[in-house]
DNA sequence: TCGTATTGTGAAAGTAGTTGCACATTGATT
DNA sequence: AATCAATGTGCAACTACTTTCACAATACGA
């Protein structure tokens, strides 16, 4: 950087004007007081040496960075849709992400894992306008939100709402829905006897909790029905446990899992246990991942609108940097979701 | 961030030292000249007041950000990999990403598409100590380079190299040796008669020519071998093209797609065809994007190491922007690459 | 008791840029 | 000829922080 930029003084200098003049030139500050030759040549002489404002500059002075932080969980096709919808927001309004992950998605040899408070402090050093995050496991992290809180630096979180006392927005899937539309189409089928398989860290991830909960309930809701309910361990393995759902007395015509991820270890138990997807049993995902068309038989799931959490998000976020919304309270906007009907389901099989 | 933020200043005031006192005691330089109350206070107050450092004001000062440029096209797996491997990298040594786009990956309604030129000059204005770009189609983004370039901001590229004039580092697959293996595996399995698929700007991206050139040397060093090459175009359907080379006359038994993602359109149109895969056709993809292991049939394909691109990468920076390396050339590094054996390919059919 | 060394601290200048205010010059009006 | 306004430009101060230099206060030996 530092050669080959030039300052305002630089162009000042070659300008022949002094530091302010040029400032109010390329500025655009009554320019109408100075006379054409000077503008031209303050004009010129900027063009000339490339020169470009230095925003670190305009940070320490206005407070604002045009810099937001963006802290994510590994990579899947959900989040790569959501960071296009921040970018995208964001440089509409001349603003930019530093993205920051803080969970890694595979161990990667000779790589510690992150402090989560590192990362956050990485971001607060470079004084970014605010942040967008997906706040990991509860209560341990708690101090992070403090970072951010004690600041007054605005924070929108994806997928999980905090502690109203952040004040901190958020975006969240309209998981009631979500159940909803999954019961129904299960129940309209003919399931009776359905299970759900959730991931590790049910109880530390808020959606993940409501996801199970809302099925229950609305599964609840017709007599005679029955719902297991299991959950991927951190040492278990996935198909173990879909193993295990599969052969439970009655056993599920249908399995609804937490996520698309976990499809894959409903799949291959399945077809440990000889039963055919969709004829012996029904599998529905979450998410709409990128993989879920192409799997065979292709998946039958809820689709999130990643795309549009990003931008929504954002909006939320630029809100409240701009001032355009100051009040205390936190708003938290609830997103729609959608079935996706596909090969995985079908009505459930007579003879169970 | 303006209110909540501590200063220097509200540290020395509630420690009731100068600035200066403070900023010795906190950054540790001649700490030993200061009483053991002054050093208490300080940094009693510091915590207390949760005072971070303006990296901004340290960017101006030293003309080092600790921030690189990171300018991607839109995302696949690979690329995921190579921005988790680019963001390890950076946090270990304290550096944070800012990671733009310059390609969309669908229309988005509204969203009009990037100028490119002014996603450098995002970077620029931030004063970013280097940056690691996917060069985006040729010679119409030169001046982009040459923005770089003049400001001697170094720049290292993925994919692609720059011309030398611009003194840019490089990591790229080696692509001659990926040939080697898909043709010799093609060769081995007794199959003749090939096709390559590439993908539109087959002539814009110097890995794509290279993947194709390659590709047909290998082939035509053994005698009686005949090689399509075809190219979906940005208005051709990409199963239309599959189908043209697949009902060719001799037909080839095994096509060669230069991207996992051309495979999908040589499956689609095998099945349009009846064409069983492996058994009448071989299909070779490249990348081993995340999906390819759960097509069926399980794709084989040519394994990019994208986590080890991006660490490369941001080595290669990092010695850039840290002055360990300084000579005027470029330096380029070709990453190994694997064939990665799964159920499309088989021996040629006898009756083909 | 004076000079020197050591200890502890602050003033000032520099990084790049913006902005309020001052001031000189010119032209128009009284 | 004196007054006023408009025009054109620069000084100084401010943002947050680091670093060089200077200096006061105490301690110690001669």
């Amino acid at each position: 950087m530092a050669e080959g930029m030039s300052s305002l003084k630089d162009v000042a200098q070659a300008a022949s004007v002094s530091v302010p003049t040029a400032s109010r030139i390329l500025r655009r500050k009554n320019i109408t007081r100075f006379s054409e030759d000077t503008r031209n040549r303050v004009l010129e002489a900027a063009a000339r040496l490339r020169y470009r404002p230095n925003m670190l500059v305009k940070g320490i002075q206005t407070g604002l960075t045009h810099t937001v932080g963006v802290m994510v969980p590994p990579y899947d096709s959900y989040w790569s849709s959501i960071l296009y919808g921040i970018h995208d927001t964001l440089i509409s309004v001349d603003y930019v992400p530093i993205t920051l992950w803080v969970q890694h998605r595979d161990d990667h040899a000779g790589i510690k894992p992150f402090d989560g408070l590192e990362q956050v402090h990485r971001l607060l050093d470079r004084r970014i306008d605010g942040t967008i995050l997906w706040p990991p496991i509860t209560p341990d992290y708690y101090d992070h939100h403090e970072e951010f809180a004690s600041r007054n630096v605005p924070v929108v979180t994806i997928d999980h709402e905090l502690p109203s006392k952040y004040g901190a927005d958020s975006v969240t899937t309209d998981e009631k829905h979500g159940a909803q539309l999954v019961a129904n189409h299960l129940l309209e089928l003919g399931h009776r006897h359905v299970a759900h398989l959730g991931d590790v860290g049910l109880n530390a991830y808020s959606w993940s909790q409501r996801r199970r909960k809302y099925f229950e309930q609305e599964i609840a809701k017709v007599a005679g029905t029955s719902c297991i309910i299991s959950e991927r361990g951190k040492d278990l393995d996935g198909v173990e446990i879909a193993k295990k759902i599969l052969t439970a007395r009655p056993r599920p015509t249908a399995v609804y899992a937490a996520s698309d991820l976990l499809t894959r270890d409903v799949y291959l138990a399945a077809a440990e246990l000889n039963l055919r997807i969709p004829q012996d049993v029904s599998v529905v995902g979450f998410a709409d991942l990128d993989f879920s068309p192409l799997m065979v038989p292709s998946l039958t799931t809820v689709r999130q609108e990643g795309y549009e959490v990003g931008c929504k998000a954002t909006q939320l976020l630029l809100s409240r940097i701009q001032g355009k919304f100051i009040e205390g309270g936190s708003r938290s906007i609830k997103m729609d979701c959608k079935l996706v009907v596909r090969d995985s389901t079908a009505p459930a099989a007579q003879n169970s």
